[in-house]
DNA sequence: TTGATTGCAAACAATTTGCAATACT
DNA sequence: AGTATTGCAAATTGTTTGCAATCAA
């Protein structure tokens, strides 16, 4: 999780701050989805409201978190991690709200499959798929 | 598309009014993502903003719209067909927003190898891929 | 020292609610 | 008649901005 931790940090552009590491600490080891909200309560409010707002807008814009409406109709946040392997996907619980990474090539085939069959050109970074993990299915 | 707006209505229940109409073709209609203000402009603010917020909530809720954050940070929506095929799923074109219904026994594949080889149950309603459609592409 | 970052308070925008008037069956 | 729906205005919520104080390099 360390090396994870600064890598992530090199993200972060210019200085390092107290603030920063306090929140990506935090978002990497929130284990599932999560509000801003929820953030700035584990923080115990150590870190303002607009830091972490301000930060983690600047990690979806760099794609590095998820921003979705859940059916709550509650903006969630979730991680996704930094790894480069080209068929690597997600499959996200519905239930528990955990985050499977998978690598696996069926993603390839699939991808083909469609652009020859179908014509269409998937973008292959950050594929969730929802369902229901082995533990709650 | 007579067909499709007549199942539709059907599932706003009680009183049938001539905004519900109004909202309805337009939303069938609309042929790409949406926003509340979309529609809203489309009918010449002929319908107030509440009521077209509370009859595309309650299609929320039904699953016949998709919520969804933009990367313009904008709240869209987008309909999903009432068909029941067991493998239907979309193809979202990421440049033009335009939304492929594709009923394809790929899908199933897909299932068949998820759970046998990483125990996850798919989820097999409402699977949107996103990537570009064979004119964007 | 220079420029980035923080966080409060205020501003903002999107959405929801209260409620009286209206429309549907 | 009785109930659902509508839409305005007001309230609310989540998020962003302005800015002066603070911090990192």
């Amino acid at each position: 999780m360390k090396i994870i931790f600064i890598l992530e940090r090199r993200g972060i552009l210019s200085y390092n701050t107290k603030q920063k590491d306090l929140i990506l600490d935090a978002v990497l080891n929130y284990g599932k989805e999560f509000t801003v909200n929820d953030i700035y309560l584990k923080l115990n409010a150590k870190v303002g409201l607009t830091t972490i707002y301000r930060l983690i807008d600047k990690m979806v814009a760099d794609n590095r978190l998820k921003k979705y409406i859940g059916n709550d109709n509650i903006t969630y946040y979730q991680y996704l991690c930094t790894c480069e392997e080209e068929n690597h996907f997600y499959l996200k619980c519905s239930n528990c709200g955990c985050l499977e990474h998978i690598d696996c090539d069926c993603i390839e085939t699939l991808e083909k499959h469609i652009l020859k069959e179908h014509g269409f050109q998937l973008n292959k970074k950050g594929i969730v798929i929802n369902g229901l993990c082995c533990k709650c299915k």
